[in-house]
RNA sequence: GGGAGCAUAGCUCAGCUGGUUCAGAGCAUCUGCCUUACAAGCAGAGGGUCCGCGGUUCGAACCCGUGUGCUCCCACCA
C-alpha cells in the first residue's frame, strides 16, 4: 500500500468539517485562543504569500486546539474598495456598459452580482492547504452587519470631533478618479527632465537702469502646471533675491505677473534657488500660498486634462499637455535648457497611476491622539511584534509622525459616508436620513425638504481596521457571549507591508473602542521571492502555482518546505527544492507506518520493562518536545520544523527504529511493540500542525479508533523533564558508532563483517556506564560481535579516539601500515598544537587570575586529555612501526 | 536626505549571558551501498579569512568604533 496524498487530504479535510472540529464557542471551561484572518481581498486567488501567511496561522491554531485551548479562527473577505470596483468597471466595460451611464443602485446590483460569483474563490482554496477556520464564522468587510459597525463608529468619531470634513491638500488617482491615503501612494524612480524657464521681469522689462534682472531662471519637472503659478519663493536670506522681494515676474506663455515671495524651506543650494509656487498642485506651495494667502489655480480635471482655468490645453491629458507646452516654451524662447534627472515619482498602489496632488474637500480621521496607545502598547510589550528589532523602529518613527487619514473614496463600492446634506451645503452626520433630518432640526433649527447623502464611500482600511472587534459583533453587542470570550485575540499574522494600514489601525481601533489592544502578538512574515530574490509577480511569471505544488509534493509537503525556508521576519527565496524536501519528509513519516504495521508480535517474548532503548528515547522525546515548545513560544516556527524533523529523522527513524527493530523474519516482543507504537504517536501529535493530513492518516492506520478520536483533537505532549546524563550517555555511544562505522567505510569492509572491538582500560564512571547500558546497542547498530575492556594497550591495532575513549580495532591481514601512520602523524600534529594553545593560555596569568574558575578547571582539563591522547598515538605509532 | 535590519560552508539559516554545544544544521556536492520500512533511501566524507580594518578584554562570530555591501522603511529638493 503507497501513500496517495491527493486522496487522503480530501478525505479528511471533509471529514474534520464533517465533525465540527474546527469549529469554536464560547466555552468557559476552557481558555480561548483566537486568530482573525488577515481578510483576503474578496477578488483575490490564492498566492504564494497567502500560502505563508495561512499555514503559519493553521499551524499555530492546530497547535493550540490540539493543547486543550477553544481555538477560533476567524476567515472572511475584505471588499477591497478600489480593486473590486476596477474589477467590476472593467466587467461591465466588456459588456458595454459605462459606469457613468448607469445608477448607483444600478452598479451595486452588477457588483454584487460579482461578488457573489467571484467573490471569496480564495476562501475555498484555502480548505486545499488544510486551513482549520471555523467556516461558520465567515465575515465580509461589507455584509450588514459589518457595515452598520463602521457607520456607527463614523459616528461615534465625527460626535468626538476625531473625523472632520475639511478642503486639504490630498492624492488623487486620475485613472480611478478618487482620493488615496499617503500609504497608498507608491515612490517610483523615474527618468525625468527637468526644464529651466525664463520668467520675465513684468517691470523694467528693458534691462537698464535698476540693473535688475530681466528675467528669473525658474527649474520644473512639470511645465504644465506654470498656469498654476501664483508666486516665485526664494529663500528670505539669498541675498542674490533680496532686491526683489516684492517685484513681479511674468508667468511664461499666458503672461500672468505673479509676486517674489520668500520661504524658509527654499534651498538656496538647489538649482537656481527659486522655485515656482503652485499651490493647487504641490503640498509645499500650498503652505506658501495658505502664508501669502495667494489664489489657488487648479489646472487639472479629475481625470488628469487641463482643466479651463488652464487658459491653454484645455482638455488635453496632462502628459500630452506637457509635451506640448515644452515646445512652446522651447519656441518661444522660455526654455533655456533641459536637463535629465532621475526623480521619484508617486504612483497609485492600486492602479499605478501617477498620483497628482490637488486640494479638495474630503474626510479626514485625526490620528494623533489615538496614535498615542498605539504606540506606548507596543514600546511597553504588552503588544509584542516578531522579530520585535526589525520592525519596532519603523513603527514608532511611523506613529509618532503620523499624518491624518484621508478617509473620503470617490468611488461606490464601499461603505457609504452617513453624512447628509441639504441645498444649501449645511450637513450632519448620523446612521441613517431619520436621524438626521432630526439632527438638522436641533442643529440648525429647520426641516430640509430634500436631504442628500454625501457620494463618496470611505477608505477600505475604514472598515477593516475594525476586524477583530466587528467579527465578534463587538460593536453591535459589547456583551455578547463570543465578543466577552474570543477577544482581544492572541495572534495576528500579516505581511510587514500593511504594519501601518492595517496593523497599526486595529491598534487604533482596538484601543478605542474596547479599550484593550486587539491582539498580544503581530507575527510579520516574510515576502515570498524567488531564489534569485526577485519578489514574486505576474509581470514576472516567476511565482508558481500554488495547486501545482499541492499537486505534485501535497498540501503537508508544501506547508512543511515553506515554513522550513522561512525565518520569522525573513523573506522566503523560495525553491521547490524545499517542497521536495517536505514530501520526503512526509514519506519518511509513511515508511515508519510500514515497517511499524510490518511487525508481527509474539506475546512469548520478554524483556525488560527498563530497556535503555526506552530510557533512551522517551528522555531524548521530552527534551526535544522542550526545544520545539520553546521554539514555538518565541515564534520561530522554523525552527521548531527543524528539530522535529531532526527527532523524527535521526533520533526515531535512524537510531531509535534500528534499535528496535528485529531482525528480518523475526517477531517483536509485545512490550516493544507497545512502546514503540506509544512513541509514534507521540510523533504524530507533535507533526499534526505542520501536517495535518498525514499525521491524521496514519493515527487511524495505526490502530481502530472511534469515530471521533481524531488527531486534530488528540491531547499534544506536554513538557516533561528529562535526564540529561542518558541523552548524552547515547550520543557518546552514537559517536563511538559512528566511528567504528566509518572504520569500516574507510577501510572498504562490507557492514556485514563483524568486528571485535576493545576499549582502553581509562573509562571514568560515564564513560563506563554509557557502555554498559548501550552494550547490546553498539553491537547491534555497528555489528560488533564483541567489546572488551583491555589492560594493556593492544599494540598491534588500529586506534580510534572517541569521546576520551581510547578504542582499539585489531589488526588483520588487510590492515595498511602506512595508511595508518599518515593518518596517525597528522592527528598528532593537530592535537600539539592543540595542546601548544592550550598551554599558552593556562601559562598566561592574566588569564588563570581573571577567568572564572570552572573555564580554567576546564582548560586543564583539555591539557591533560590533549596529553593522554598525543601519548597514545605515540605508542601505538611506534608499535605499528614494529 | 534621515532611520532600521542584515552580512557565518556553494545555497538557506542557527549560534541565547564573551569561555567545551564553538565554529553548527538542513539542502547541495563527493565516495560506497538496489543491506526486505524507506534510492523520495542507507552508511560515510569534504567544505569556513564568522564581510574588511581598528579597539575593549586574559579571551571576540558575539561588545564598541569605522569602512564596505545588500535589503527595507520614512521624507514636499522644485
Amino acid at each position: 500500500k503507497t501513500y496517495s496524498p491527493t486522496d487522503v487530504e480530501s478525505k479528511w479535510y471533509a471529514y474534520w468539517q464533517a465533525n465540527g472540529f474546527f469549529k469554536a464557542k464560547a466555552n468557559p471551561s476552557k481558555k480561548p485562543y483566537t486568530i482573525v484572518i488577515p481578510p483576503p481581498n474578496v477578488t483575490g486567488v490564492l498566492h504564494m504569500g497567502h500560502m505563508l501567511n495561512n499555514t503559519i496561522q493553521d499551524i499555530l491554531i492546530r497547535r493550540k486546539r490540539m493543547q486543550g485551548f477553544e481555538a477560533c479562527w476567524v476567515p472572511g473577505t475584505d471588499h477591497a474598495s478600489i480593486a473590486t470596483e476596477a474589477k467590476v468597471v472593467a466587467m461591465l466595460k466588456e459588456k458595454g456598459i459605462d459606469k457613468k451611464n448607469i445608477s448607483r443602485e444600478e452598479f451595486f446590483k452588477h457588483a454584487w452580482e460579482w461578488k457573489e460569483k467571484y467573490g471569496g474563490i480564495i476562501l475555498e482554496q484555502l480548505k486545499k492547504l488544510g486551513a482549520s477556520c471555523d467556516w461558520d464564522r465567515t465575515r465580509f468587510t461589507m455584509e450588514e452587519s459589518l457595515s452598520e459597525a463602521v457607520i456607527e463608529v463614523f459616528v461615534e468619531l465625527y460626535n468626538k470631533g476625531l473625523i472632520y470634513r475639511g478642503a486639504r491638500m490630498i492624492n488623487w488617482d486620475p485613472q480611478a478618479q478618487t482620493t488615496v491615503s499617503d500609504e497608498e501612494v507608491i515612490y517610483k524612480e523615474s527618468q525625468s527632465k527637468l526644464h529651466f524657464l525664463k520668467y520675465y521681469a513684468a517691470e523694467n522689462n528693458a534691462s537698464g537702469s535698476h540693473a535688475q534682472l530681466e528675467y528669473f531662471t525658474i527649474a520644473t519637472t512639470r511645465p504644465e502646471t506654470i498656469m498654476g503659478d501664483v508666486a516665485i519663493a526664494v529663500h528670505p536670506d539669498d541675498k542674490r533675491y533680496k532686491h526683489l522681494h516684492g517685484k513681479k515676474f511674468f508667468v511664461p506663455i499666458i503672461k500672468r505677473a505673479i509676486p517674489i515671495v520668500t520661504d524658509e524651506h527654499v534651498d538656496m543650494e538647489f538649482g537656481t534657488g527659486s522655485l515656482k509656487v503652485t499651490p493647487a498642485h504641490d503640498l509645499a506651495d500650498y503652505k506658501i500660498g495658505l502664508k501669502y494667502n495667494l489664489e489657488v489655480i487648479d489646472v487639472l480635471n479629475a481625470d488628469g486634462t487641463i482643466s479651463k482655468s488652464g487658459i491653454i490645453y484645455v482638455g488635453e491629458d496632462r502628459f500630452v499637455a506637457r509635451k506640448k507646452i515644452v515646445k512652446q516654451l522651447t519656441e518661444e524662447g522660455y526654455l533655456i535648457e533641459s536637463k535629465d534627472i532621475t526623480n521619484k515619482v508617486g504612483t497609485s498602489e492600486r492602479t499605478g497611476a501617477i498620483i497628482e496632488p490637488r486640494i479638495s474637500t474630503q474626510w479626514f480621521c485625526s490620528m494623533k491622539e489615538m496614535a498615542k496607545p498605539t504606540l506606548e502598547n507596543v514600546l511597553n510589550g504588552h503588544i509584542q511584534l516578531h522579530p520585535k528589532d526589525k520592525f519596532t523602529n519603523t513603527y514608532k518613527y511611523w506613529l509618532e509622525n503620523v499624518q491624518d487619514w484621508c478617509i473620503s473614496r470617490q468611488l461606490w463600492w464601499g461603505h457609504r459616508i452617513p453624512a447628509w446634506y441639504d441645498e444649501k451645503g449645511n450637513f450632519v452626520v448620523a446612521k441613517n436620513k431619520e436621524q438626521a433630518l432630526n439632527l438638522f432640526n436641533l442643529k440648525f433649527n429647520t426641516q430640509p425638504s430634500t436631504l442628500h447623502q454625501d457620494e463618496d464611500v470611505l477608505d477600505t482600511w475604514f472598515s477593516s481596521w475594525l476586524w477583530p472587534i466587528s467579527v465578534f459583533d463587538g460593536f453591535k453587542d459589547k456583551n455578547n457571549a463570543d465578543f466577552k470570550y474570543f477577544y482581544p485575540t492572541d495572534d495576528l499574522v500579516t505581511a510587514p507591508e500593511i504594519l501601518f494600514f492595517w496593523v497599526a489601525r486595529m491598534i487604533m481601533a482596538g484601543y478605542e473602542f474596547t479599550g484593550k489592544a486587539p491582539f498580544r502578538n503581530v507575527y510579520l512574515t516574510g515576502i515570498v521571492r524567488d531564489k534569485q530574490g526577485r519578489k514574486m509577480s505576474k509581470s514576472l511569471g516567476n511565482s508558481p502555482d500554488p495547486f501545482e505544488l499541492i499537486d505534485k509534493y501535497s498540501a503537508d509537503g508544501v506547508r512543511f518546505g515553506m515554513l522550513l525556508a522561512s525565518p520569522a521576519g525573513n523573506d522566503l527565496l523560495f525553491d521547490e527544492k524545499y517542497c521536495e524536501q517536505g514530501r520526503n519528509f512526509a514519506n519518511k513519516i509513511w515508511n515508519v507506518y510500514r515497517l511499524i504495521s510490518g511487525w508481527e508480535v509474539d506475546k512469548n517474548l520478554t524483556i525488560n520493562q527498563k530497556d535503555i532503548r526506552y530510557e533512551w528515547f522517551e528522555n531524548q522525546l521530552n527534551k526535544s518536545i522542550s526545544e520545539i515548545e520553546e521554539h514555538y513560544d518565541k515564534y520561530r516556527i522554523s525552527d521548531a520544523l527543524k528539530s522535529i524533523y531532526k527527532l523524527v529523522w535521526d533520533d526515531f527513524c535512524s537510531w531509535y527504529l534500528e534499535m528496535a527493530k528485529p531482525d528480518f523474519g523475526s517477531p517483536i516482543d509485545s512490550l516493544t511493540y507497545e512502546k514503540t507504537i506509544g512513541y509514534f504517536e507521540s510523533i504524530l501529535k507533535i507533526i499534526h500542525p505542520v501536517m495535518p493530513f498525514i499525521s491524521e492518516e496514519l493515527w487511524h492506520e495505526l490502530k481502530p479508533r472511534e469515530p471521533k478520536d481524531c488527531l486534530i483533537v488528540a491531547d499534544y505532549p506536554t513538557i516533561k523533564n528529562h535526564n540529561e546524563s542518558i541523552v548524552n550517555q547515547a550520543n557518546t555511544i552514537f559517536e563511538l558508532i559512528s566511528q567504528i562505522r566509518n572504520y569500516r567505510s574507510t577501510k572498504g569492509l562490507s557492514p556485514k563483517e563483524s568486528l571485535s572491538i576493545q576499549l582502553f582500560d581509562n573509562l571514568n564512571d560515564f564513560q563506563r556506564q554509557a557502555l554498559t547500558n548501550f552494550d547490546l546497542i553498539i553491537k547491534k547498530l555497528a555489528n560488533v560481535n564483541q567489546i572488551e575492556i583491555i589492560k594493556t594497550k593492544n599494540e598491534k591495532s588500529t586506534l580510534i579516539l572517541v569521546a576520551q575513549m581510547e578504542v582499539f580495532i585489531p589488526m588483520d591481514d588487510n590492515f595498511d601500515i602506512e595508511a595508518e601512520q599518515e593518518a596517525k602523524i597528522k592527528e598528532l600534529e593537530y592535537l600539539k598544537g592543540f595542546l601548544n594553545s592550550v598551554n599558552l593560555k593556562l601559562n598566561n596569568e592574566k588569564f588563570v587570575a581573571n577567568a572564572k574558575p570552572e573555564v580554567v578547571a576546564a582548560e586543564k582539563k583539555k591539557k591533560s586529555d590533549a596529553e593522554d591522547k598525543i601519548d597514545a598515538i605515540e605508542k601505538s605509532l611506534k608499535a605499528i612501526a614494529k
